[in-house]
This record gives structure tokens, sequence and C-alpha cells, in this order.
DNA sequence: GCACAATATTGAACGGTGTTCAATAAGTCG
DNA sequence: CGACTTATTGAACACCGTTCAATATTGTGC
């Protein structure tokens, strides 16, 4: 499979060094023959994020858990992300490099990946509906994750090696703690 | 100046359209000249981020409120933030989309510019010094700043426009509110 | 003004990229 | 076997970053 071989290029030498011509020879193909299965290379990379998205789910399901405390869970679910970027950067990288070319929009079903992908930080928030309604829940829950994931991206993207250096972990405990005692009223 | 070429070569076709030799030829040279001048395009990028990181340091710095609200502060920063993001979309990616490259770091006059930046916040923050230290101060300002950039990042790329759409600002008073509520125990 | 040195600039070249497409090879069926 | 369909190629096009010998321009000392 292409994708598999486009994974391997992305991990051994960073989403630069992704091309079709590599991709291609990686399987024994041609650069032409690329294009009788994908549309070009933007087709492709968006083939790849979506593997990427699945295997970020299963990596974020298998690592929550599943007690009632939302602190807890939501810790979890932010280490298990932090981690997943850490480990898998280029792929990880590729999922939010990948700008959106203007006028087009992202196909349904990518966007359905990435909402089941969210969809684990409104669970992990749950347990927190009886003081709120269900799209308070809804909406908290991709403001912690859009914040979680801002955490990321500038720590991975060496933005915040300044002075008062926490680690990731610590920023995200200090996000979660903050916005849940707030949350809770 | 090549700077300023790139910019408008960076703002009318994309960080993809930046390349060495339009970035030349608009300013009537020869592909080879720039590299007298610059190291290479990565160079290059990173001086144009410069002058970002300076113009958004000035965006933000005439739209503060000088107020001794923390939380009207905050939002105006985050307001004049995401309004940047908007505006100034493609400078505003090549700033994240500049992933450096494996072992080296960016440079030190680099890190100061976006020191400075990061500073805003935590002046912002100054009024609940008395509740917290010095470094916790600094340490929560790093914290709502990377997710207020995470808040952006996700709704500039197209990542959130799914249910319970609320907008940029609305996450972002969300996560000031809440989180200042659990700042201030 | 002139010769010489220093500087600035070029343009071709190298190896790479995405993408297209006529030409060819391989496989299938009557 | 021939006809038809499908798969695959490889050359071509227009770009890209980068290097560098060759050339044009400028400046200096006499």
């Amino acid at each position: 499979m292409a994708l598999a071989a486009a994974e391997t290029i992305l991990t051994e030498e960073g989403y630069r060094g992704l091309s079709t011509r590599k991709v291609a020879s990686a399987i024994g193909y041609t650069a032409g023959t690329l294009y009788l299965v994908f549309d070009g290379l933007e087709d492709l990379t968006l083939q790849v994020n979506g593997r990427t998205l699945d295997a970020l789910y299963e990596w974020l399901r298998a690592r929550r858990t599943d007690s009632n405390d939302a602190r807890n869970s939501l810790l979890a679910l932010a280490d298990a992300y932090i981690a997943f970027a850490e480990i898998e950067t280029p792929r990880w990288n590729l999922l939010f490099e990948f700008v959106v070319e203007q006028g087009n929009e992202l196909p349904d079903w990518y966007l359905m990946k990435l909402s089941k992908v969210f969809g684990l930080a409104e669970t992990a928030l749950k347990p927190l509906a009886d003081h709120r309604s269900e799209l308070e829940i809804q909406q908290a829950a991709r403001v912690l994750w859009a914040s979680v994931h801002g955490i990321c991206t500038l720590k991975i993207r060496h933005r915040m090696d300044l002075a008062g250096g926490q680690s990731t972990g610590q920023m995200a405990r200090m996000l979660v703690d903050n916005f849940l005692k707030g949350f809770q009223e």
C-alpha cells in the first residue's frame, strides 16, 4: 500500500521529504501510477492524515481512564495526546501543516474522524453534565481540546523553551485544573 | 528590501508560493544574489517571521487595555491575537509552519521577540500578583497564551467547523473566564 | 584618465519537485 | 490468435533551492 510507504518516509524524513516520486519508487512504481489512485500529493496527504487520525483515536482510546472523575479522565487524555505528538511528531505535524486551499473544504469523512477524536474529550467531561447543558459540555470539551493542542504545538515547535520552563504535562495540568475549577462554578 | 517583497508574495500567494526566485525577481534581482544576503530560503523565512513578530507585538500593544482588570486585559489581548491571525493569515501561518530543523535551535534574537510578545500576557495577568507568585503568573500567562493560540489554530485551519459552532472569540472568552475563576482560587 | 583591485551580479548547471499524457506492456475474453 | 481493456511507463513541462565560475560594475590609488 502506498499509504504505508508514505508513512515510513514521513516518519524517517519528515513531511518535507514526502514526495510522489519517493512514495512511488518505495512500492516499486512510478510517480505517474500514483495519479491513477490519488488525485495528487494533496489527496495522498489527506489519506495519510486520515490514517493518522485513526491511529490517534485508537491511541487515545487505549489510554483513557474510565473513571467518573472528569479531571482524571481529561488529564489522561491530555497526557496521551502529548505523548502521541512527541512520539509520532512527523505524522502529527502533517496533520496540522496541511492547510486547506482557499475555497476548498475538508471532506466529510475527514471531519467525521476529527469529531470522533473530539468526542473522547466530550465523554470525559460528561460526569459534569448535571451542572451544565449538553451544548456547554461540548463547547467546553472543544475549548479544552484546542488549548491542549496549543500547548502541544508551541512546545514541539520550540516556541516556548524560554524561562519558567514547565513541562508540557505540567502546563496541561495547570490548564485543566484551573479550567475545571471555574467550570464547576 | 527583499523582506518587503517576500511579505507581499506571502500575503498574495500563501507561504507555499514563497520562493527565492520570485522574491529576487520582485526586487529586480536574480536568485543567486539573495544568497549573498541570506543563508538560503530558511534564513529568509526566519527574517520575515522576525518582522511578523514585531508587527504582531505592535498590533497587540496598540489594542491592549491598560486596566487593572486582568480578565478584560486578557480578553482584549486574545481578541487582538485572533484578529491578527485572521487578517494576516499567511504571515501568521508562516510563523508556526516554520519547523526548526532537528538539532538546530531558534536564534536568540528570535526568542527575544517571542518572549516580548508573551510578556504582554504576563503584564495583563499582573493584577493578580498578590494571590500568586511571580513564577506562577508567568507560567499561567504562557498556558493561557498557548491555549488561545490553539483555539486560533484549529479555527483557522478549519479543524473545528463541526457542530456546536461557537466563534473563536466565544471560545477564548470561555477559556479565560473559567481559567481565571480557577486561578483566583 | 587609467590600471588595478574589490565588489556586485549574473546565468547556467545540478538534482530535485508536482503533474500530465501519448505510448507501450499486460491481461482478458471471444 | 486477434481485439479490447486495463495498468504502467517514461519523457516532457514548468517549477523549485542552491552553487559557482564568469562577468559586469564600482571604487581606489596613482
